[in-house]
DNA sequence: ATGCACTCTATAGTAACTATAGGGTCAACA
DNA sequence: TGTTGACCCTATAGTTACTATAGAGTGCAT
């Protein structure tokens, strides 16, 4: 994809296949503020830039740390901003590797409890099985 | 609450603060199928009996291991129609686990980068915390 | 000129609720 | 008896991070 001034310029489905996110999902980033708005091609097509691939490969990496996409914004404006705003990016790093602890946690507590269950109704039974009853927790007397 | 029959019944609000569920939340519930619509009084509130709050108590537990609405439906069906489909609830409760696992294990993958980024990043420091470039990931040569 | 892949916008659906608007009900108190 | 205030009603829209669909236009190759 060439433009008038003949810069390189990245389709939708371009950048949609150099960065593995669905086309969709790229218009979608762009619609609530995450993605920049690239300029369009005399057609109306999108012509994405290789910075518009940066920043979607950051969203990504950040994402897959498990950042929200409002974290992320908070994040791409920091980037923006440099230098003495880095202990803003640390606050929220730290807030969210908080999250995530507190998340596992009772994620943990779950699996126990659902282990537990399990084990009382072994495989081959098929009366007796207690799932349904701890779950009702009658004290049907 | 009382009814024509004498009967004692929950208003909404009864339920609510017996089982800790917002009055929004009951209703919702009720909307997608999962607690069986009360009969009304003349006024049209909802009147519900003690089978109400022991489903409503169910939904709970479940929501509290982690059960998805659509699976709590499912082991609702389950306990009605009792002791031959045991295994489908086992069945249910075994995926559901494994579930669990693996959102716990992505988790702890996040857990661990998050942790080496701060890491990077001493509190004290203003300038080089390595946490938007590491996502950057420039080769910016 | 026509076919095909690609792109465009706008809208609705997903899960599990929460929030809001605009109204009706009911028991008690003056 | 009137009215206050707490409670209840329905319907609709918003939340998060997308996905799916409809209906239409673009661009390149044959």
């Amino acid at each position: 994809m060439v433009n008038k001034k003949n810069h390189l310029f990245y389709s939708i489905g371009d950048l949609s296949k150099s960065t593995g996110t669905k086309v969709v999902t790229i218009r979608y980033y762009e619609k609530i503020g995450l993605l920049p708005e690239p300029p369009r091609t005399e057609g109306g097509y999108r012509a994405y830039t290789k910075k518009h691939q940066e920043i979607l490969f950051f969203i990504i990496r950040s994402r897959a740390l498990g950042f929200s996409l409002i974290e992320i914004q908070n994040l791409l404006k920091l980037s923006e901003n440099d230098i003495l705003l880095n202990q803003d990016v640390l606050t929220i790093t730290k807030n969210h590797l908080e999250n995530i602890r507190s998340k596992i946690s009772s994620l943990q507590k779950m699996e126990t409890s659902l282990k537990n269950l399990i084990k009382e109704c072994p495989d081959g039974k098929i009366s007796g099985c207690g799932i349904i009853d701890s779950l009702n927790n009658y004290s049907d007397t």
